[in-house]
DNA sequence: TTGAAAGCGTTACCAC
DNA sequence: GTGGTAACGCTTTCAA
């Protein structure tokens, strides 16, 4: 069945193709796909020729088919999380625009940390033929390893590791970071640190990876042993009373939290509250989005590079792609971002 | 050249196809795709075989071919703006969903506000043959009307408008929320309105598509104009001495923004400046995006059913693709949020 | 410098 | 029920 269009006039348009331009200009198929991707051996003036009816005719090349013949799509797939949260659209948008620097194009699937819909985005993007996949991983190792490797594609994983060792990936070390918050947080005299760890208790029930939530946790706790800070203080819950409770107590207290957006929230409240931050309680946060410059005061937090991970999860598949060898997990850089809520 | 791969154990592998299993079950290609796409005219056992078979190869059909054969992709393109601000990511969160949810795929271009990489786009989407595009213009109807109606594709766009009337376009209707908004305000005893067009100036300056922006404004003036507020004070930059010196004032005066990002930071500076709000000043936004829930005071804005707009996008492009006719301009509803900001 | 024909992997149709 | 084969539109190779 030819490719048919119906145009804006409500005709039915069939679409232009190599053929259509070889017998308008009496030549064979073979020379115009000469004139067209400018391959050698051409007489200037046939080219000029079939150059010029293609544009007459608004012949526009079929990718399926070029992608059919050659064997590649200069396409790659990225299973996201979703765009609501500012730290994975950025990165996101940032591995579209590596892509395009490089040539290359993205499909994007959003899976809303739905197992499911990431079964469905595998077997959609193994059936694509994509060059190669991206994936913000929802699934543990028991639902992603056997499938990924069946897919025979090259694979990084971004932000949620699969524990298996056979997935590239790249993020920044969580854990770490989280380690030396707290001791940058000790640093600055803080002999008490609470941990807001909003919003997982809904996440583990869903028994999806989280990954990268538990290495934050972990990092804190490991940091407060290492400070000597006592046994982890960590609310599961945004608990308006008992975050007021801590606040201007005798032992010099702070607020850590696993992303800037629950940082905000905390940073509100005492707002509101009439509670002095850093005065009366510490908060730090992490990501470093765009948000907190217009947010007084500007809250302490830990920029992850979002640019770079983005840039190179993509620069890493392409290597992948082109079969480069030795390629490793990425751990990418970070930094303390000065504030004034510690 | 066959499809090839490298897996994980850096096997050069080839991809199997329908004639791979045709051959393993002694039967004809034919035969195969009756029992891959359990369409009838197939005997139990024979589609039984092959399907057996087929799992055992890890046999995974090749897109592009289907594709090519069938004449369609099931794939939209999307040409977005970026996913920085939240109103973007949410739309191209939620045409995505409602795509998932009607069988279709999107591929994401992103043009960062840049007319050339939207003309990248526009070659690229026509090449790939979608089935349709959304696009957020950047371009006006000079650098877009040409080049959309060449390419003979059901198109819809979305924000920006190109004014041609060819093109169907869906969004709230902006003039009218914001000659709305200044009613509103007005019914709240305001008798000066500000307006911070803060951004607009590097816009302009690319002389790009900013319809909607241009509506706002051009909503507000008409708005002052109705409710006799006298002439329009509008403010190009963000200009804190400026926004200081209006505040607290005898005339009830409040600050009209056209987006929450900036609304979001002109009230944060009231409070760092320790300006009552709204008993000093007034501040209303437009969009109503997620951060708001965060922030005290709770900001005044306008809720366009971000939600309904990509939905109702998506549909109205499957209409075109389904060459239903009677598809028309959609004007999304929109509604004033409760906020303590006014 | 050009033409002819054989792929790429599916689907669809006509024969048996 | 099944097989054979011509599309789909492009690339590539071999011959002329």
């Amino acid at each position: 069945m030819r490719t048919r269009y119906i145009n804006t006039k409500g005709d039915d348009i069939i679409s232009v193709r190599i053929k259509d331009i070889a017998k308008r200009c009496n030549v064979s198929e073979g020379t115009v796909d000469r004139a067209l991707n400018n391959r050698g051996g051409i007489k200037e003036e046939t080219k000029e020729l079939i150059l010029r009816t293609a544009k007459e005719m608004n012949y526009q090349p079929n990718h399926l088919a070029r992608c059919l013949a050659k064997g590649k799509t200069y396409t790659i797939g990225v299973i996201g999380i979703n765009l609501s949260n500012t730290f994975f659209s950025m990165l996101i948008e940032s591995i579209e625009a590596q892509a395009r620097k490089k040539g290359y194009f993205i499909e994007l699937i959003l899976t809303h940390n739905d197992k499911e819909r990431e079964q469905e985005a595998l077997k959609y993007f193994s059936i694509r033929k994509v060059d190669g996949l991206i994936i913000f991983p929802v699934g543990r190792k028991e639902d992603l390893e056997e499938v990924l490797l069946k897919m025979e594609l090259p694979i990084v994983s971004v932000y949620n590791r699969i524990v298996c060792g056979k997935i590239v990936h790249i993020d920044v070390d969580c854990k770490k970071i989280m380690r030396n918050a707290v001791s940058y947080m000790a640093g600055k005299g803080y002999k008490k640190i609470w941990y807001l760890d909003w919003g997982i208790e809904r996440l583990q029930e869903k028994n999806i990876n989280i990954f990268s939530l538990e290495q934050r946790r972990c990092g804190y706790e490991e940091g407060l042993k290492k400070e000597g800070l006592g046994e982890p203080s960590v609310m599961v819950r945004y608990d308006e009373e008992r975050l007021l409770s801590i606040a201007g107590t005798d032992i010099k207290t702070a607020v850590l939290c696993p992303c800037d957006n629950i940082a905000i929230k905390v940073l509100e409240l005492y707002k509101r509250k009439g509670i002095g931050v850093p005065e009366d309680i510490g908060i730090m946060g992490f990501d470093n989005i765009e948000m907190l410059e217009r947010i007084y005061p500007k809250i302490c937090s830990v920029d992850c590079k979002i640019r770079t991970i983005g840039q190179r999860a993509f620069d890493m598949l392409l290597s992948k792609i082109n079969n480069e060898d030795n390629i490793h997990d990425v751990v990418v850089d970070y930094s303390f971002t000065e504030g004034e809520t510690l």
